[in-house]
DNA sequence: CGGTGCCTTGAGTGCGCTCAATTAAAGTGG
DNA sequence: CCACTTTAATTGAGCGCACTCAAGGCACCG
């Protein structure tokens, strides 16, 4: 398999991300079986209430976890970008609560649940890792229902976006805060509890207001502090120490 | 301590939800350090950005998380019930990205936040059994995003008192669903995202629909089946295994 | 028996939704 | 490289759900 090795080192660069693992702990993770699958845009890499089999880490591309209401819509629950691991809840639970769909052409590092369990129960600092990967998630989690319950359209459209320029930029350079922004305004509507059509009005509003600017697909932030500050968007929650 | 034993008990009771401790896991956990405090209704039991030196344990009484906006507004996370850990995720963070402030009387069990981690090195399922209360921390977290986001008024507080229904229910008879709705309807409405004054016109339709009956404090459900079909209420994602 | 907190209700407003039409952009195949 | 198709963005008109603000009622508590 072409990637399984750079899938692996991804899946450790994540856990560790707060605590180097021992280097035994590190070699057992390479040693793991590793498949590569590919997807095209749209389609479904997981579904909710399927089995937990595999665990997934995102090599290439973006993707997003969701879960539906029975009249169709659906709620977006997480951005998923290079080196995520795909619902990292499901190392612990054996189905799935959600489904993951791409967003862009992706490729995935697909690693039996089963080997990463027990890895778990040998490296206790594994699974310490994992643990700290949930926390982070569900810090994530925390702030997404205080911008979906409690904020405006303008809000949480531009808190949304704040958050993932700041994702994007761990790799990258910490200054340049723009990035490709590759949803839909369906799908951003869909992250922040809003329709397309009101969206759409949001971002003319940040637009107009030069909060933003969009060249094709590249997003800029010419005023990120006031920006920040419009929003309430303070990093510090993708980083808790 | 008076109640030191039945908080870790508590403790020992819900990491053992899925999969049994060994006896020396146990054993470990029941030798921690554990202290005891009191809280009239109310008041903060944590703070937002403060550093998680202690792990609490819910013994007796009822308490919420949330996360407020800068103008004032609040969004409830989660409501803490006996036995709860508040806020698991601060075994693996070392600050607090929510609030948690007491319902009623409140008693918890504090315990020190580096005996639990020095045990999670120590004993692997003990680490696991953390990452599984995380992983359905989450699940409820991704619940809530999807009813916040995607459900209007009535179905958003029928949902909730369905989950707090079952999740009462667990510690009880299953089939008598009823419980002691603690919450006013304000806080009621920063959980799912509405005013105090919708919550009670919502509750109001779903009284005059069948749905529910109040006494007292005593919420009934005497139609659960056809609640939980309105509200899409499915219990799975309280217990996924 | 007055106080205090919560529930309840009304009137009026507005934010975000729905639905539909139009424009723009991105693919796609000849 | 251009017609054709598809998908996304944009905009308007009108509606309605949930909000705001305020008043009144009720229950519990000292």
């Amino acid at each position: 398999m072409e990637n399984a090795l750079p899938a692996l080192r991804l899946l450790v660069d994540g856990l560790e991300r707060f605590e180097p693992l021992t280097v035994d702990a590190r070699e057992a993770i390479f040693q793991t079986d590793c498949v590569i699958r590919s997807y095209a845009a749209g389609r479904y890499v997981l579904r909710e209430n399927d089995r937990a089999d595999f665990i997934g880490v995102a090599v290439d591309g973006f993707a997003y976890s969701h879960k539906q209401t029975n009249s169709g819509s659906r709620q977006i629950l997480s951005v998923i970008m290079p080196g995520s691991t795909l619902v990292p809840e499901n190392i612990f639970l054996s189905r799935l609560d959600c489904s993951v769909q791409t967003l862009t052409a992706f490729e995935v590092g697909l690693i039996p649940r089963k080997a990463l369990r027990d890895l778990t129960m040998s490296f206790p600092e594994i699974a310490t890792s994992f643990g700290t990967m949930l926390a982070l998630d569900a810090a994530i989690f925390k702030e997404w229902m205080l911008n979906i319950g409690r904020r405006d359209a303008r809000e949480r459209v531009g808190h949304l976006l704040c958050e993932m320029a700041v994702r994007l930029s761990k790799s990258r350079s910490p200054t340049d805060l723009s990035f490709n922004l590759l949803m839909t305004q369906e799908q951003i509507g869909d992250s922040v509890g809003l329709t397309a059509a009101h969206v759409n009005r949001a971002m003319k509003a940040l637009y107009s207001e030069g909060y933003l600017i969009k060249e094709k697909t590249l997003l800029k932030f010419p005023q990120w502090e006031k920006l920040c500050v419009m929003t309430e968007f303070n990093p510090e929650y993708l980083s808790y120490s």
